[in-house]
DNA sequence: TAAAATAACGATAATCATTCTCATTGTACC
DNA sequence: GGTACAATGAGAATGATTATCGTTATTTTA
């Protein structure tokens, strides 16, 4: 079975093909409201009782990422977390405990818009990111 | 040996101490024009007769971050690439060839100075990343 | 300066997210 | 129904990064 979704994005075709899985992995994380790394999705559908492999949820979300439905971004540990495109959710992230502050704004809309004009790339998101060291991490800091 | 350098940085400590090879990963790093991955430094380091080991340029790399001295960014294929701090570049990823292109601008410092004022955070830098596809990968999608 | 305490180092093993392999299953098209 | 092809699952392979641990350099203290 394959769903069809509307052309509701900036995709140059007019319908996506998704097979059930890819459209389940699209769907808990639309679901969720953070953004979660491959692993917790794994667990999270297995739970659910969908049954899928830790591959298929790689290879769903590598596919959403290029048709441009899925974004990614990576902690300071080296895991890749992903979320649905239209969150436009930007962080605040501390260099020594990793902790992420989410940023309750993003200044690049119309930069975006400018950048997607010019034909030589199509842009289908952004990542922007802080980092530095959070009030108690610095307290540490200084006494090292 | 420790080799001292000037509080020109945003650091509370007032000097900051770097043992002889730490001193020799940031160098390299300043000599290269563009952001390196940790294993690439360590062969360069090691091509140019600096004698140190792997674990090293990773313990320095890490410590460069947290001095406030070295940021990182993370590739598509999860490797993280190191550049001195005061390289304001970012980048048009494309998501399908990897390849990235430099952006000539950005327009980001005056948020990062209010942001700076605000004392919950010290902000050593962001990263900024616009993703989508380039051209030549664009033609092969709309194909598949 | 010498000895003790501490931090940095090197080599390599361990970890862990991600990707690859390949046999199997599902789907599209005739 | 049958053939071609894409998707899937299970587990092995990969590869960057981190941990371990014995050794070496540096700082501190007497």
């Amino acid at each position: 079975m394959t769903v069809m979704l509307d052309d509701s994005c900036h995709l140059p075709l007019s319908t996506i093909r998704l097979t059930t899985k890819q459209k389940a992995v699209l769907t808990q994380l639309e679901r969720l409201q953070e953004a979660v790394s491959a692993q917790q999705l794994y667990t999270e559908l297995r739970q659910h009782g969908e049954s899928l492999g830790l591959a298929t949820v790689y290879r769903a979300l590598e596919l959403l990422k290029l048709r441009g439905l899925v974004q990614s971004r990576t902690t300071t540990d080296g895991e890749a977390l992903y979320s649905p495109i239209q969150q436009d959710q930007h962080y605040l992230t501390c260099l020594q405990c990793g902790s992420s502050v989410p940023l309750g704004f993003c200044p690049l809309q119309e930069m975006e818009n400018q950048l997607r004009r010019s034909q030589a790339f199509t842009i289908y998101y952004h990542t922007l990111e802080f980092f530095g060291v959070c009030k108690p991490c610095g307290q540490k800091v200084e006494k090292v």
